[in-house]
DNA sequence: ACCTGAACACCGTTCAAGT
DNA sequence: ACCTGAACACCGTTCAAGT
């Protein structure tokens, strides 16, 4: 399993009581002037990871420079030492998730079967969004460096990793390319899908009070209304398995194409 | 084809000079108050449509309620008589942009086999994207009235019509539910693949001086330089077009399964 | 009925100043 | 080296007031 993400690898020192995770949330705003000293050192990978805390506990919307700021016991300004700005800042969040995946020897390991390349990175994907429903959107659908550059795999490494195993196996230049694509969508259209219910659930800072169910009507729609039972049933984690094996079966027919 | 988006069906009285399409663009922030006082009434499609106009020119960070005003020749706080705040009006733009959908009779259409149904649906969403590449990412991504509406067909009306087409079709309850998803995770996954690629080219408000070309620095990554003819080669249109036939027969062999 | 002015809380960002 | 206070431009939103 990959590491929770936030445990920073090395300096462990003095081990802080009031943060579990090694830290997750740095400082409340908390009126202890003592407390808010004792605080691990600001740190470019301490922003983000805190920004992305703050997005999966309150939504995208919730991510400003001063309530990041007051999360980590510090003045907004102070950010700007470690990221030039808030495009930087979501840069930074999908840079962070997107190597971190990179770096988790579950997900990006060298398989003598490609097949097992690809099912590893794909559920390492998966459990990437699913840790982070709010947050999986931006690294959809942030603007990547290069045109051919395609989310959710959006670095540089995974694309030289992802292009040597392929080719590693057999693949043409012609067919490692067009699997790229083909898996990135693949990953984009089911994880998306999947992360919207969620969101739709969740809904952030939406938190109406328990009083208001609301449900939507119905009554106009008779196709939507008998379906309704089917619709809410949840396989999602049968069909992702289910469509991935369908994608490298095609793969596998693309790859003997030459 | 589908009409431009912008003409308003009813009343085209006083053919206005300086508004192509009929709208688009309202009115400039010019300082003759006399072709203020002249505008088309201001009305919720109006303002909707001029959300769009604004985000596929400048991009989504451009669309400011303040900004939008101006477009429109009125103060912001105007603006709260056709949309709530911000919120309702990014899901006015998804609303407006599937319900004109739904009314192209181009797209929209009952047909005695449902896979032209479903070519005609899924290139009519495909043109929506391209067309608005900027506003994509906000169908995409806004979370939906209900769980088990699945983005990019998020209106009630699109579901019921796509259910209703399978059923009469010969699909099981169980089979068009699944082919639902399927599709709304195919549209999902290629055509945010698609648009990301045209985001990065366009990349709203970096519009950075020509003298600027800064290439990616491929060195580290052999495999990447030597793939780069491939991987800028854009065949979006036909690998849509393949991968379609491709869901069509899966969705065919989901109907007979039943 | 429809729009505006004024006001408020909150935001991103810069910069000189503190330690 | 790292953070803050003050300041500025801009933002969403409310509301009483204008026409």
């Amino acid at each position: 399993m990959s590491e929770p993400l936030g445990t920073v690898p090395d300096e462990d020192a003095t081990p802080d009581p009031d943060s579990p995770e090694g830290l997750g949330r740095a400082a409340s705003p908390v009126t202890d002037a003592a407390v808010q000293r004792s605080r691990e050192p600001l740190s470019r990978r301490l922003v983000l990871v805190n920004a992305v805390g703050l997005i999966d506990e309150e939504g995208l919307a919730a991510l400003t420079m001063r309530r990041l700021g007051a999360r980590l016991g510090v003045e907004a300004m102070a950010l700007y030492r470690y990221v030039t700005g808030r495009e930087d800042l979501l840069d930074g969040i999908v840079e962070l998730l997107v190597d971190d995946l990179y770096g988790d020897p579950d997900v990006h390991m060298e398989a003598d079967v490609w097949q097992e390349y690809l099912q590893r990175l794909a559920h390492g994907v998966r459990r990437l969004a699913l840790a982070h429903p709010l947050v999986f959107p931006v690294v959809a659908t942030r603007p990547p460096a290069a045109p051919w550059v395609r989310p959710p795999l959006r670095s540089l490494r995974w694309m030289e990793s992802f292009l040597e195993q392929l080719q590693r196996s057999g693949f043409s230049d012609w067919a490692a390319v067009e699997s790229y694509r083909a898996f990135s969508s693949f990953l984009l259209g089911h994880l998306l899908l999947e992360v919207s219910a969620r969101g739709a659930e969740i809904s952030p800072v939406e938190q109406n009070p328990p009083d208001t169910p609301r449900r939507t009507d119905l009554s106009s729609y008779p196709r939507l209304q008998a379906l309704e039972p089917e619709l809410s049933q949840d396989h999602s984690a049968e069909v992702f398995d289910e469509s991935l094996e369908a994608l490298l079966d095609r793969l596998e027919v693309t790859r003997r194409t030459r």
